[in-house]
DNA sequence: GTTGAGCGTT
C-alpha cells in the first residue's frame, strides 16, 4: 500500500505542502500541526466556492469516502478571541455569573531537544509563532554552548496551551515543551478538560465535538466505549471557556448532559501495574489537587479494592478521566473510568491502550495515542549503566 | 574540539 498523500497550504492559495494520509485514508492532526504550528482545522473550497470546513475528530480529519480532493486545503487557525462566542444567555442562563475573574497566569514551560545550533532569535522564530514570547532562553555551559534545552514563558494562557498540546518538531528534531518539573503543582496551569455526564450511547464523539466547539476550540474528546459508560471528557483549549461551562447542563443532540468540572484523579499508593497513561499532548500541562474526590473516593470504595486507581498526578496528568465529587455517580461507573486510565500500560518503550476485553475489540474512541510513534530517541541502554557513577 | 538525556544564576 503506498503512502498517498494530501495538498495543504498555510492558507488559501498559499504554497502547498504534502502531508501523508494514514492508512485509512484520514489526515492526523499532529501531521498537519508538524507542518503548521498552530493549525487546529482545514478548509477548502468547494466547486459552489463555498468555502467547507474537513471533520475534525479525535485527532484526525476525515473526509467523506476518504477522497482528499486535488484543490489545496488550508489551515484554519483559531482565533484568539473566540472564548465564548455565542451568548450565555441562550443556552446558559447561568453562565454569565459565573464569569472568571481569575486570570490565569502562564507558568514557564521546558523546552528540551532543541538543536544545539540553535540559538535564541531561531527558537523564537518558532515559538513566537504560537504567540507572544515573554521569554526564552537556552542554557548554555561556560563556553556559551547550548545545552540543548532551555525555557519559554508566553504572554497569554492560550498560547501556552496551544504550544503544549502539539508536538514540536524543530529542525527535524522532536522536541519536547512540557511544565517543569520544578513548577509541577505551582496551581499556575489549569486544566481545559471538562467531565461530560448523561451522556447517552447515541452520542459520538463528533456530536459532542460539534456542540462544544461553539464556545472554543476543542482540542479533544474523549467517549469511552464498550462498554459504553455514560460520559465523555472534553478538553478545551481555553481552561476559561471550560470553566464556563462547569455547572451547566446542555442539549447535545436532544440529550440532556451535564457539564461539569473534570477534577483530577486522586493518588493511590497501591497499584501493581501501575503505569503512566498517555501522554497526550493536550494532557501534559496540568496538575491540580482534589482532595475531595479523594476522600469521596475512598469513603466509596474503601476495603473493596477492586479498583486500582492509578496515580496520575506523579503522572503529568491533569485530571484526565476525573469526576466532579458532587456528582452523584454510580461507582460502577466511577470504577469503569478508573479502570480505563490505569489500564494504560508501557510495552516497548510506548504507551499502550488497555488490554482488549474478551471480545477482543478496541474499547476506546479516542486514538491520538498511535499518532504518536516517534519516540526514535528511547533505545534503552545496555545494563551496565546501572552502576553507572558518573563519569563524564 | 565532543553531544542528544534532561529541568532553570553560568
Amino acid at each position: 500500500m503506498s503512502v498517498k498523500y494530501v495538498l495543504v497550504s498555510d492558507e488559501e492559495y498559499g504554497e502547498a505542502v504534502e502531508l501523508p494520509l494514514e492508512d485509512n485514508g484520514t489526515l492526523l492532526l499532529s501531521t498537519l500541526t508538524a507542518q503548521f504550528p498552530g493549525a487546529s482545522g482545514l478548509k477548502f473550497r468547494t466547486e459552489n466556492n463555498v468555502v467547507r470546513g474537513v471533520r475534525l475528530a479525535d485527532g484526525r480529519f476525515h473526509v467523506p469516502d476518504n477522497e482528499w480532493g486535488k484543490t489545496p486545503y488550508y489551515c484554519v487557525f483559531p482565533k484568539v478571541e473566540n472564548k465564548r462566542k455565542i451568548d450565555d444567555s441562550v443556552e446558559n442562563p447561568t453562565a454569565k455569573t459565573k464569569r472568571l475573574e481569575t486570570k490565569l497566569k502562564c507558568s514557564d514551560l521546558v523546552v528540551l531537544n532543541i538543536p544545539y545550533t540553535y540559538d535564541e532569535q531561531k527558537l523564537k522564530e518558532y515559538f513566537g509563532q504560537f504567540g507572544e514570547l515573554l521569554m526564552l532562553q537556552i542554557k548554555r555551559d561556560k563556553n556559551g554552548q547550548s545545552r540543548g534545552y532551555g525555557f519559554l514563558r508566553y504572554t497569554n494562557l492560550e498560547s501556552q496551551v496551544r504550544v503544549l498540546s502539539q508536538r514540536h518538531k524543530i529542525d527535524g528534531r522532536n522536541c519536547e515543551v512540557k511544565v517543569p518539573k520544578s513548577k509541577e503543582g505551582n496551581g499556575s496551569e489549569l486544566s481545559g478538560k471538562v467531565f461530560v455526564g448523561r451522556v447517552t450511547e447515541d452520542l459520538t464523539a463528533d456530536d459532542i465535538r460539534e456542540y462544544f466547539s461553539k464556545f472554543g476550540e476543542v482540542i479533544n474528546v474523549f467517549v469511552p466505549k464498550n462498554p459504553f459508560r455514560g460520559f465523555a471528557f472534553v478538553t478545551f483549549l481555553d481552561p476559561e471557556v471550560a470553566a464556563s461551562l462547569c455547572g451547566e447542563d446542555h442539549i447535545v443532540k436532544d440529550v440532556s448532559v451535564r457539564v461539569s468540572e473534570a477534577a483530577p484523579k486522586p493518588q493511590v499508593p497501591k497499584n501493581r501495574h501501575q503505569t503512566p497513561p498517555p501522554s497526550e499532548p493536550w494532557e501534559r500541562s496540568n496538575n491540580r489537587h482534589n482532595d475531595n474526590y479523594r476522600n469521596w473516593y475512598h469513603s466509596q470504595h474503601d476495603n473493596r479494592g477492586s479498583v486500582d486507581m492509578p496515580n496520575l498526578q506523579s503522572l503529568g496528568i491533569n485530571g484526565q478521566d476525573s469526576y466532579n465529587p458532587m456528582l452523584p455517580l454510580s461507582p460502577a461507573i466511577v470504577a469503569a473510568a478508573l479502570t480505563q486510565a490505569a489500564g494504560w500500560s508501557l510495552a516497548n518503550g510506548r504507551m499502550m491502550p488497555p488490554p482488549p476485553p474478551p471480545n477482543g475489540n478496541n474499547q476506546w474512541s479516542q486514538h491520538g495515542l498511535n499518532s504518536q510513534r516517534n519516540n526514535y530517541n528511547n533505545r534503552k541502554r545496555s545494563n551496565n549503566d546501572y552502576n553507572s557513577s558518573g563519569n563524564r
